[in-house]
DNA sequence: CTACTTGCAAATGCTTTGCAGGAGA
DNA sequence: TCTCCTGCAAAGCATTTGCAAGTAG
């Protein structure tokens, strides 16, 4: 019984809540945007988006990125070491990690599982505790080489 | 008993005969800016390295570290989701993850344990499997509140 | 000597911003 | 009708590059 969104609709209203409270409105714009992070089932890049929402200016793009940021709505998300991507934040979909391949930039999502997420944070906690750092989150990025990358070597280039 | 550089002239060395091997030269430059990486004990930001090497232009930093990353010496950190920042590759030192400070932004080393490596490459190796893609390597980031932070709840800006 | 490096300045390219018109509530 | 949003064009900035001089081997 998670308390995120668990259907389309109440994805939306969730979004366009958060929205509110920031003095912002859903547009139709911003819904596009968001239905193509969800459509998406990874980080996607600026350049995905553009090609996506061909009719969406990059300058819109980049402005609706920033306030949905700011509601909570999406967070960046440092890929490989390359290009910034954007995803639902985890209040929205669920906590997940990346894969990431080395080979063709591609990031694909994958979901943990509790007891993996137990292990980790408490993993997280010790190490944390070393520093006196508080610990609120963690992130977990699996490097390595996608099926696509594994099966045709002469793949390349960021999807 | 690990392979890495144990001391610091068994470290240059192994930085130069990895520059060498790309056909370039380990110049007093490039010396001083790898003794830079060497001395933080944390991956450093463009701005760190102008502020500590204030004779070695911009243009030349960023060039001696694209050098340096294709002689694998040095490799770029995504670290929280805003500043590049660099440090030195984990066959010259050893295998770490990073407390990221949601504060200010700085980022601290903190080695792992051989018990928790290898949890977690277990559990990379499991997540992996799901997609058929072949783990190769993991980043582990902790985010949070770091101690300067926590006690002096004023401080801003990274450092 | 020959090839790699450096420093300056100019060019790039992603991202942000100003402003006037358009749209949401 | 008041406020927020959009689009275009221009501005900002971190990073990269051209080129001529410097330097390691």
């Amino acid at each position: 019984m998670p308390d995120h969104p668990t259907n389309a609709e109440a994805l939306h209203e969730a979004i366009e809540a958060r929205l509110r409270l920031a003095d912002q409105r859903y547009t139709s714009g911003r819904r596009r945007l968001v239905s193509f992070l969800v459509a998406a089932d990874h980080p996607v890049s600026i350049s995905e988006i553009e090609a996506a929402l061909p009719t969406l200016p990059r300058s819109t793009a980049y402005r609706n990125l920033v306030d949905l940021q700011g509601a909570g709505v999406v967070r960046r998300v440092a890929a490989g070491d390359e290009f910034v991507r954007f995803e639902l934040t985890e209040e929205l979909t669920e906590h997940h990690h990346h894969l990431l391949c080395l080979h063709c930039g591609r990031v694909l999502d994958v979901a943990s599982d509790p007891l993996f997420e137990t292990a980790i944070a408490d993993m997280a906690e010790t190490l944390a505790a070393r520093f006196a750092f508080t610990a609120r989150d963690h992130r977990l990025d699996i490097l390595g080489r996608c099926a696509q990358c594994s099966s045709d070597p002469d793949s390349a280039g960021a999807p």
